[in-house]
RNA sequence: CGCGGGGUGGAGCAGCCCGGUAGCUCGUCAGGCUCAUAACCUGAAGGUCCCAGGUUCAAAUCCUGGCCCCGCAA
C-alpha cells in the first residue's frame, strides 16, 4: 500500500466539519493540518470564538493555521512546509490565490453545496430553497480561480422536501458531502476521474442573504412565503411585525405552512387557534406554527396565542 | 465593559412607573351537558413572584450585587 495522502483542510463554517471528521476517519489520509479563519468577536458578549473547524481540529489533535490573509506569502511558505498531497476546502471563507490552487500535486478540491454551475457563492443552501427547486445537492470541483468555476469532479443530488428547511438540508448535504467527498478523492488522485468543465448553461450566483431577506411581504403568493421562512430558518430567520399599540412588536416566524385559502386579506389574520395562525397572503394563506417574540423564546403558535391573544383581522407588516 | 428585552402556579402573559388581598388565556383534576368532541357549563388543586443582600410598619413592585434566557449587532 502507498504511504497516505497528506492532506490540509481548509475550512471554518459547520457545514466544513462533516467533511473533516469523515476525512479524519479515513486511514489512506494523513491530515497534516486545518486552516481557518481567524477567531472572531461572536455572541452577545463579542468575545473571541473560535470556528466551529478549529474547535473540531483542536478535538482531532490537528495543527490549525489562521492566517489574516490566505495570500500572505508567510502563509503560503508555512503550507508548502506542510507539503500536502492534497488541499480540500469546505466552507473557508477566503479567496485562494493561484500559489496556493498550484502548491499541491493534485491540486485543490472544494465541497460546495449546489449542483454547479448553479448557485456559485455564498448561500447555495438558501437559496435552492428560496427559489423553490425541486432538488440540490453537492458538487466537488477542482478550484480554479475564478468563484465556484472549477472542474466538476463529482456530483450527489439530494429532493428538497416539504419538511425540510435551510437547516436540515444543511445538516443532509453536509453529510452528502463528506461522504461523497471521502468516496471520490482515492479515485480523483488515482487519475480515475477527469474533471469535466461546469456546463456554460444554467450558471447563477447565489448572493449572500441579508437581514432584510427575511422581512416577509404578505402581498406574496403563499409558497412564496413559505419558501422564505424554511430557506432562513435558522439563520438569518423570516420576520413579520404585529401592530399592537404603543409599539409593533417584532415577531419572527420559525414554521409554517402555506394553504389554498380564499378570500383572506393579505397581511390580515384570518384566524388564530390551537393549530397555528392562519394569514392571508397575496396567493392563499399561511399557517405559522411557530413564533418568537423579540426577547423571547421560539415558541408554539398555541402558546404565543396564550399569553397574546390574536383577534381575527389583526394586522401584520 | 457593544445596544436592548425578559425571569410571576405545569405553558404563555398582565401586575412593577405610583410599595399594601396573586390577576388573565390555556393546561391538569373532579363533576355536568352531549350521539360525540380539541366544543360548552360548574367547581378544585397548584406559586420560595430567579438568587442574595438593602430600604420600609409593609417589597412581585424601590435600591445594590449575582445567576440564567432571548432579540439586535457581529
Amino acid at each position: 500500500m502507498s504511504p497516505p495522502l497528506r492532506i490540509v483542510f481548509m475550512g471554518t463554517a459547520p457545514l466544513a466539519c462533516a467533511s473533516l471528521s469523515a476525512l479524519a476517519a479515513t486511514p489512506a489520509f494523513a491530515l497534516t493540518a486545518a486552516v481557518t479563519q481567524p477567531d472572531r468577536p461572536k455572541g452577545r458578549d463579542l468575545k473571541l470564538q473560535p470556528s466551529a473547524v478549529k474547535e473540531l481540529a483542536l478535538e482531532l489533535g490537528l495543527p490549525v493555521l489562521q492566517p489574516e490573509r490566505a495570500r500572505a506569502p508567510e502563509f503560503v511558505e508555512q503550507l508548502r512546509a506542510l507539503r500536502p498531497g492534497l488541499i480540500v476546502v469546505a466552507a473557508y471563507g477566503q479567496i485562494l490565490p493561484q500559489t496556493v490552487l498550484d502548491l499541491p500535486r493534485f491540486g485543490c478540491l472544494n465541497v460546495h453545496t449546489s449542483l454547479l454551475p448553479k448557485y456559485r457563492g455564498a448561500a447555495p443552501i438558501q437559496w435552492a430553497i428560496l427559489n423553490g427547486d425541486a432538488e440540490t445537492g453537492v458538487t466537488i470541483m477542482k478550484m480554479d480561480a475564478g468563484l465556484d468555476t472549477g472542474d466538476i469532479v463529482a456530483t450527489v443530488t439530494t429532493p428538497i422536501e416539504a419538511g425540510d428547511n435551510a437547516a436540515t438540508l444543511h445538516d443532509r448535504l453536509a453529510k452528502l458531502g463528506a461522504e461523497l467527498l471521502v468516496r471520490t478523492i482515492p479515485d480523483y488522485v488515482a487519475g480515475y476521474i477527469t474533471p469535466r468543465p461546469q456546463p456554460a448553461e444554467g450558471a447563477s450566483y447565489a448572493r449572500k442573504i441579508t437581514k432584510e431577506d427575511g422581512a416577509l411581504d404578505w402581498k406574496l403568493p403563499a409558497t412564496t412565503l413559505w419558501n422564505r421562512v424554511r430557506g432562513l430558518t435558522p439563520w438569518p430567520g423570516s420576520f413579520t411585525h404585529l401592530d399592537a399599540p404603543p409599539k409593533p412588536i417584532l415577531l419572527k416566524v420559525w414554521k409554517a405552512e402555506p394553504l389554498t385559502h380564499d378570500g383572506a386579506t393579505p397581511g390580515l389574520v384570518a384566524a388564530a387557534d390551537r393549530n397555528g395562525i392562519v394569514v392571508g397572503c397575496g396567493e392563499g394563506a399561511l399557517r405559522i406554527t411557530e413564533v418568537q417574540r423579540e426577547g423571547g423564546r421560539r415558541l408554539s403558535a398555541a402558546e404565543f396565542l396564550a399569553g397574546h391573544p390574536l383577534a381575527p383581522g389583526t394586522r401584520l407588516a
